[in-house]
DNA sequence: CTTGACCTTGCACCACGGTACAAGGTCTAG
DNA sequence: CTAGACCTTGTACCGTGGTGCAAGGTCAAG
């Protein structure tokens, strides 16, 4: 299989399969005769998994780090769970930070409605976001 | 003022200060006789509201807009409903989005709990995240 | 023989909001 | 007079996940 092909399996460019292999996340590619890369389903197996785990959430370097486990013969599992759970964590803290900012538009946004635009003066740049608020 | 107090005052750089102008944020500060930027408390206020902005969500380039609305005379305040409108629209968007992962990411915790890493085969590269997912 | 599709490398660039550093000028206190 | 704190400009760099382009090699069909 060559890289484009293996990109079209994958849904992913030709080139985000060379900035993958330069990120160390797919091993150096045989090469064929011509120089071209060459690619077994293998490859098409650890995009596979690069996807999910990036849809996971978890980050490329991530990735590598459980990719390069398994590499070295290991069972990732341990390493996986502790990066799916830390990641639960954060996920969580943005959800609660994003609720925090929701509630705090919705809020500017009601006052905004009580306010009359020709009472909104120079100094105060715009008085919907203002310091008393 | 020079650039160093103003910066204090405001909690912010001044490298942060001479970013903001150079993005059109600041306008172009006054000189003294020695090149040294001088500001007047009208600076002071117009970084509080920057920092209040940014506290919304807003990006520097949306900020912007505000500023130079007002700057040209007008009042923003439509302009600063519409961009807070869109914010909390994709604020609720990504909360959503978030509670989808952080979902997701429950149950692949749960259900690695229940695997045996002694059955974590090569192939799958870990089988906590697996395509049978 | 040429055209077109594919491949190679290397390097630059995108958003985002700054941060860091170098090389120099200015001002104040001791 | 000198040390140090402050200021100036310009430029490069950070992470993140790629994308785009140039200049060239390879291969199959017509």
């Amino acid at each position: 299989m060559r890289i484009g092909e293996l990109a079209e399996s994958a849904g992913v460019s030709s080139q985000t399969i060379r900035f993958y292999e330069r990120q160390g996340l797919l091993p150096e590619a045989e090469r064929g005769a011509n120089g071209y890369r060459v690619y077994d389903e293998s490859a098409a197996t650890r995009l596979r998994y690069i996807a999910m785990a990036q849809a996971a959430g978890l980050t490329l370097s991530q990735i590598r780090s459980i990719l390069d486990l398994r590499d070295q013969g290991s069972t990732p599992c341990q390493h996986v769970t502790t990066l799916l759970d830390t990641k639960l964590a954060d996920v969580r803290t943005r959800i609660r930070n994003l609720l925090t900012l929701q509630a705090e538009l919705e809020a500017l946004l009601q006052r905004s409605q009580l306010l009359d635009p020709g009472h909104c003066a120079d100094q105060d740049i715009c008085h919907i976001l203002s310091p008393s608020q």
